[in-house]
Formats: C-alpha cells, structure tokens, sequence
DNA sequence: GGCGCGCTGGTCAGATTGACCACTCTACTC
DNA sequence: GAGTAGAGTGGTCAATCTGACCAGCGCGCC
C-alpha cells in the first residue's frame, strides 16, 4: 500500500494561496509567498503527482447540476456479495461517495437527487442493487458547515 | 436566498477536462475541447465568480495532513444551543463537515484524527462542545467509493 | 425588424512557463 | 572534516499564454 505523501508547511502556504485564487499563475503565488518561482513549480507538480489532492471534479457544488438534495443511506449488506453492491453502486451516478464504517451498518452511501421524489428513486435503485439487504434513508435538511479542510491546513 | 448558477454542458466539459490537468492552460482546454479561447476563458471566470464550486483547499487529502483515520460522528443538541454548539464545532480543525439530517440525529459531523486514539480526543472535544447533549461516533473502515462528481457531469 | 447575449476569430503588449543552468545551504553518512 | 544528495534561489531564453479589447455572426426574445 502506498503510503501518502505527507504535506509540509510550505506546500500547505501554497494550498491556502490557491484557496485565495485556484487559478493563480505560478510568478503571482511565489511573489505573494516569498518563495523561488522554481520552489512553487516543483511543490504544485509533486503535489498533483503524489496523489494529495483529489481530482478537481471534487470541487463541483451537485446543486448545480441540478441536485439540490442530499441524503445519507445506510446499507446493510448480504456479506458474500458486497464486490457486487459495491459495482452496481459505482454505476449510480447520483451516488457521491461510499464508505464502509464500523458497527451494524455496512456502508454509508452519500446520494443526491433533483428533489424529494427523485430521492425516493435513487433511494430505490440503491435498494435494489445485488447484495443490499435493507436500506435506510435520511434526507439531509441543511449543510451546516460546508467540507473544508483550511482549519487543518492552517494548523 | 440565491439561487445556484446551473451548469451547462460546455460548463461541464470543461469541468471533466479539468480533472484531467486542473492547471491546464485556458489555450490548451479550448483546443481540447474545440473551443474558442474566449468562451473557455470566461465560462470559467463565471464558474470561479458563481459560487458552482467549492474552494481549491477541499481537493486536498486529510490523510496528507497527517489524519488517516476519518469517522462520522452522530450528535443530540440542546435544542435552545444549536448556534452555540455550530460555532464551538467551527472551531475544531479536526471537523471537515458538519450535515443537519431528518429524524433523530440533529448533526452529522465528519471528522478525522490521527490515529484511534487521537479520534477518541477529537471526539471528546466534540461531546464537551456547549449544547450538546450526547454523541456516537462511528469510525470510517475504508472508503469504499471516494467522493467524486464525475458520473454526474458526464450524464 | 430590432435588440441583447454569447460565441468565434482576431490583435497586441505584457506576463508566464518550461527547461535548463550554476550556486548555496542543509542534513546525512563515512 | 570531507563528500554527497536534495532542495531552494536566482538566472536565461524561446515559446506560449493571458488580459483586454474588437468586429461580426447566429440565436432567441420581444
């Protein structure tokens, strides 16, 4: 397993700068960080090539691909079959991200829909996905802190 | 309330051959993708002035700030204490995003730490928050699907 | 028909980049 | 102490890109 690159205070300047202005040229973000233009060069091409950052898609609101509502599913999985749910899940498009945690529920699976009644589809296309026994839907109602990660990056 | 600038397909081309090269020069994406550069050009000046997309810094990885361990904490409130007990979880690094769901749970926190032991101290700090009465945290095993918005700006 | 918007293709000065180089400093090994 | 490797700085230069502006065209709306 590879082990993930781990981020120093200088490429974390650099990924607060961006914060600032995602498209900033490289000269704009050595000026504004007192460092070599060659230094910010080199830290933004191993940090795009070492795997730190997600692909830029991440960034994409899906209200703005019409999704305006979000919900969280709970799954509960038939054990010898999960490759199956997990393969059928990757083909939803409205399926965001999955994770496996621990305890009685098998996955978590972060959805969005273009409204309620949308929901209750994707809900039901999960539902009928190979190796998902039951599932359990929670709309969320309001995202009260928006993901960020500056707070660590600041750290 | 304002309402979220819709992507188009042009929009979304240009978004998916982002993911391919998210520093691409604005030239190079429009002969990609048979564009003039004009168009390219201020489609995504729209993009970065229209609130369609999160900032830069939540591409990043937590793990690369050294918190490999992520974990979903589920919280009661003090219903009189919401705006308290948001802004105490603003102020703790370790909490990437906070959801407010339907049904029992009043918040859904996603957190990372350290290590097992460390997310024990992340969340406790998240317990000792005012107006928050009790909470369930439930470690992340693995992420099955990793967040992406591709399937969707493909469609 | 007129108007507004968005796109294309264009110009041009200024800025940036990619690739390379020499030098310096630091940390590590022997 | 000497030698080595890695990383950063400051530099060069041709090629490329960008910002700002322009004219013309097509489309949708009134």
């Amino acid at each position: 397993m590879i082990r993930t690159q781990q981020l120093d205070a200088t490429d974390r300047r650099i990924l607060l700068a961006l914060d600032e202005d995602p498209r900033a040229p490289i000269m704009v973000l050595a000026q504004r960080l007192g460092l070599a233009r060659g230094t910010v060069q080199s830290r933004l091409e191993r940090m795009a090539a070492s795997g730190v950052l997600r692909g830029h898609s991440t960034r994409v609101q899906p209200e703005s691909l019409g999704r305006g509502v979000t919900a969280e599913v709970s799954a509960e999985l038939d054990q010898s079959r999960i490759d199956d749910a997990v393969a059928a899940l990757r083909g939803i498009p409205e399926v965001l991200e999955c994770l496996a945690p621990a305890g009685d529920t098998d996955l978590l699976i972060r959805v969005v829909a273009t409204s309620p009644d949308d929901l209750y589809r994707v809900s039901e296309e999960i539902r009928l996905c190979p190796g998902i026994r039951r599932t359990s839907t929670r709309m969320i109602l309001r995202t009260v802190i928006p993901y960020r990660t500056t707070a660590l990056l600041a750290e």
